[in-house]
DNA sequence: GCTTGAGTTTAACCTATGTTAAGCGTTGCT
DNA sequence: AGCAACGCTTAACATAGGTTAAACTCAAGC
């Protein structure tokens, strides 16, 4: 799904995906560009953040997934956010003290990662990035706004086609053409993580999906064969998302 | 648990409330408080928001309990947010097109209504300000993965508790008192809604609650009898509400 | 080309929560 | 006072999804 030797240089995915949802002017895009930074590689599953700390960092995905993760005392664990190639990861330890949630990267991952302080710099120099940043984490709160909806009151089958609608959709903003792909980054067991059930329950529900026609599985893959069918299983639309901001 | 005669006049609870996470100059406040602004009241579930619409208001509860929900096409509901006198009810709009929930009061509400130009106006000339909004929004942002968490891998039990501890808490940095009052501003139905659960379920739940001694039930009132308890019940941590940002 | 281990699949059985439906307070209205 | 109406309670029954456990697949390393 991701080809790591075709991601731009340096902040090109960050920007790309501020400009899928906000408006930045040429001197604003330089400035980003001009951030400095560093370049991180990180293996699946290892932490980006972890939940107590403090952070002083400004890390963005530049290739690969992550995901945001909390859990209970007795082991259990709920994948609250994923993130995908070009998404900030942690605006918040700008502006609170402490992280709440557990940070982590979903497959191998390159992280682009700016000091918080001069990102603050940066955002009180400029308004419109200021704004960028804003709208940023207000989708994100959406798309939490829209999983509590779901597993709250839908089932395990509109659950996963509506996860798997979403995905596609964001991956198509930022031009990863979707996920008719065959390295889906999910394993059964993070996608329960996502959902909220057991991962012997997903697996029971990809087979009705892929029985339905409406995915199929190549090997680990999942590929969307009518996403028509999907949509309409999963009652997707994409408000939630908030793709409309030009 | 509200007493409507004593709330303070115009945007007093407003900044209390910001002032409970956030630092704000004299100068600040005293913006805030000059702020044209009107009063409207409002009849338990009546809308302040709707799904879909563009917004040029910022809402904010002075008195009353307002609350955020999604549904499905078949019916359900899922109550995505509670909203305590003082907060504010919708940034949002200032940065995004269009409201992806609903918004609606809870109890009988008096709301003190700003002009989104206005409000924006105030956080363009001061940091501060902008600061305490973004700290607002990732609070409401950070709750809301808590709850992902708790409906998606805790029982019906953790999550009553946990709720009523949060509840208790957030009222308690507004100094209302917290939670130990005769007017439980849900009904069973809308716990229901946060939840995830049936009304049915709920009720069992609470009976197995007041049981086990930590909360009595006084009419329609919840009270909370043994905090600790409740607490163990949940795995409580306020962590996650971020009081701690003076 | 064998081994290993992570991930997946399947099956049999279990339970927390959902469903339906009826009866029971309170509260507020006339 | 009497009556709606809304919310609460209870019970009997149903089921989606959880649990446990064993077997299978296959990519990666040796």
């Amino acid at each position: 799904m991701f080809d790591r030797d075709k991601a731009p240089p340096g902040m090109g995915v960050f920007l790309a995906k501020l400009l899928s949802h906000s408006l930045l002017s040429t001197e604003d895009q330089a400035a980003i560009a001009a951030l400095p930074h560093q370049t991180r590689h990180l293996e699946p599953n290892a932490y980006i953040l972890r939940e107590g700390e403090r952070s002083d960092i400004c890390p963005v995905l530049r290739s690969g997934f992550a995901y945001r993760q909390k859990t209970t005392p007795d082991g259990g664990r709920e994948i609250v956010a994923i993130k995908i190639p070009g998404d900030p990861l942690d605006f918040q330890s700008m502006y609170l003290r402490t992280v709440d949630h557990n940070l982590q990267a979903l497959t191998a991952v390159e992280l682009t990662v700016i000091m918080i302080s001069d990102f603050e710099r940066l955002v009180q120099a400029r308004p419109a990035i200021a704004r960028a940043v804003m709208v940023d984490i207000l989708i994100e709160a959406s798309i939490g706004r829209k999983w509590l909806l779901n597993n709250g009151r839908r089932d395990a089958l509109a659950r996963l086609a509506h996860l798997l609608c979403e995905l596609h959709f964001r991956l198509d903003d930022t031009h990863w053409g979707g996920l008719d792909v065959r390295k889906m980054p999910l394993t059964q067991e993070q996608l329960a993580d996502v959902l909220g059930l057991t991962p012997v329950h997903v697996n029971r529900t990809l087979k009705a999906l892929e029985r339905s026609g409406s995915i199929v599985r190549e090997g680990r893959g999942i590929r969307i064969a009518d996403l028509d069918a999907l949509i309409a299983f999963a009652d997707f639309s994409d408000l939630y998302l908030h793709r409309d901001q030009s």
